[in-house]
DNA sequence: CTGAAAGCGCTTACAG
DNA sequence: CTGAAAGCGCTTACAG
């Protein structure tokens, strides 16, 4: 390739300073109309490339703005970056994305190269057992962190997530209504707030409605189709024969629906099932699945905008913003049968 | 937060030079080992954080590789995307992605910041009419590319993707074998390489087994299962009345089925569908989803090493690589009915 | 409106 | 085995 083109090429050969090119470059008003379309040809021209690795050394800002999440090829955390890669794209600034999978260490990684890289801010949504340290290393140096989906305890970090005790309880409520008493809790974990937020939903409203919480009902797993898939055999095979199945998500659901229809059984019809997030999927699937509208992309462009704005010198105030999730009544539920 | 700490901290609290903890901290063997740990521990204590966009600067490497591909939620792209994030991580790579949704200026700002942050390579899936000067902007400024899942005319790019004839070829011979003769084509464009590949493969088989091609058995159409599920209604209302579907990909074949199962049949029996891609949904699909496997993890893993081995100084020859896609036979295709 | 000069925090010959 | 000094390509006071 040929020798680099830098602002000194570009200031040789019209014969002016690199200042001059710098701020010409950048619509400063201090340069002369006309001489800054000079330069600005005479960039184009040369095939000029800026170099932002320098320029950020010199102002410490870098565009920069890192996104961890647990798997980005979950349609969940998917619906969330799209979003935020909207907002981002619309200021300007680079997003660096990153799966963590839970793995703490990765997580960190993640976090010591985007310093290394000077980022600006990070979005995450933490891995579990994160240690509130990781979280402090990004504040402590200058680089400010906005969770997204996941709280952590004993931390000022502004949060936005859907409210899931109220959104796990909508569709809890739902089946009740439908006439439904023997209902399982599919999927998910302890070991997040989200996990303890949603099987707390699912307590409050059956308590509420006089039914008593058998956790005989409640079957762990992973949060994705395969889990819930694997989840039907133990589902069915459950001593309470339970009539309906509240599913930690929509991909949980979906994975239910489809082992409940492979044991020869009709969703939506023998077995009612919810799923939770309102995916773009949810409603192509087979049945179309009653879920929970969840906000992803409320959370995704609320965090991006707030980290910007904390970004560009405002001081709101942190802590918790919750999303108020809405029911969305499909095909996979229906009245019990008797 | 305090004051930054520098490579010039950790040397005067040390009483050495900066020329010293520079090579420490890399483990340079110039440096005796026990001021090597002395200094290590010092950075430790100190909180010290290398500024990469310094070291960069001055080597002109920056360890960034970037990633850009049509749509990183399309789990076709997100399986290769997972294989490239293994062999990055393991050759401690920083990776930058985007989405470029087929807008060529999408993809083009991506270079653009690419470049700037001084990225070390590229790999692209490039969008639907991307100009070759695009890629030579690369290049020509040292960043070289290697593309995946899609060619482009008229470039020595290395690529690295499944044999879409060959592959589609299996599945429109497998349905033939069954029995089928009138055999329509779903989903996906003749505006990509992998497009026209697709439908020549289909064509090809249909021709060796003297089946005459009926263009209007060809319903193009979006490559996601939405695009899939409208499909079905073109599709059943054919005149020509098809007993099977090849479908582009998996997506558009399972919400392909899904439709299908709306309107009360029977993917699998009242209608063969095939998909493409063997993503990890096509066995846990309702019925499971006769597909042909399209080795994503072949392809992101070797495109990844591939450019690592260029950056390295190999010189390993370009040109087309292609993966030998395989038949997976499963529950959406049977004989078909009288 | 334009220029000369310092400095951001590293690495790399070169010297000792 | 360790240090002094130059330089990567920008931006920013400051001067004129």
């Amino acid at each position: 390739m040929a020798q680099k083109v830098k602002l000194s090429t570009i200031a040789e050969t019209l014969g002016l300073s690199t200042a001059t090119i710098s701020l010409a470059l950048r619509d400063s008003p201090l340069v002369a109309a006309d001489t800054r379309e000079k330069i600005k040809e005479q960039a184009r021209v040369l095939g000029y490339i800026y170099n932002r690795r320098a320029a950020s050394l010199r102002t410490s800002r870098s565009g920069i703005i890192g996104v961890v999440v647990h798997d980005i090829m979950n349609p969940f955390y998917g619906e969330i970056l799209k979003a935020i890669e909207t907002e981002l794209d619309r200021s300007r600034h680079t997003f660096i994305l990153s799966n963590h999978y839970d793995s703490v260490d990765k997580q960190r990684m993640f976090v010591e190269t985007l310093l290394q890289l000077g980022g600006d801010g990070v979005i995450m949504s933490p891995a579990i057992g994160t240690p509130p340290e990781d979280v402090l290393l990004c504040e402590n140096n200058g680089m400010p962190a906005i969770f997204v989906a996941r709280s952590m305890e004993g931390l000022d970090v502004p949060i936005y997530r859907g409210d899931d005790t109220y959104g796990i309880s909508l569709a809890t409520n739902h089946l009740i209504g439908l006439g439904h008493r023997s209902i399982a809790m599919i999927g998910g974990t302890d070991q997040t707030s989200t996990g303890r937020d949603r099987y707390q939903g699912y307590v409050n409203a059956l308590r509420k409605a006089g039914i008593e919480v058998d956790p005989g009902l409640r079957i762990p797993g992973p949060r994705t189709k395969q889990g819930g898939f694997e989840a039907a055999v133990n589902f069915l095979s459950l001593p309470q024969k339970p009539t309906a199945a509240v599913c930690w998500n929509d991909l949980v659901a979906i994975g239910l629906m489809n082992g409940i229809a492979r044991a020869g059984l009709v969703p939506g019809q023998d077995i009612s099932v919810t799923g939770y997030d309102d995916l773009e999927e949810a409603s192509i699937a087979t049945p179309s699945l009653t879920t929970v509208w969840n906000g992803q992309a409320e959370v995704g462009r609320l965090a991006a905008r707030a980290l910007l704005d904390k970004l560009a010198g405002s001081h709101e105030p942190d802590g918790i913003h919750l999303i108020k999730p809405e029911m969305r009544i499909r095909q996979s539920t229906g009245p019990i049968r008797r």
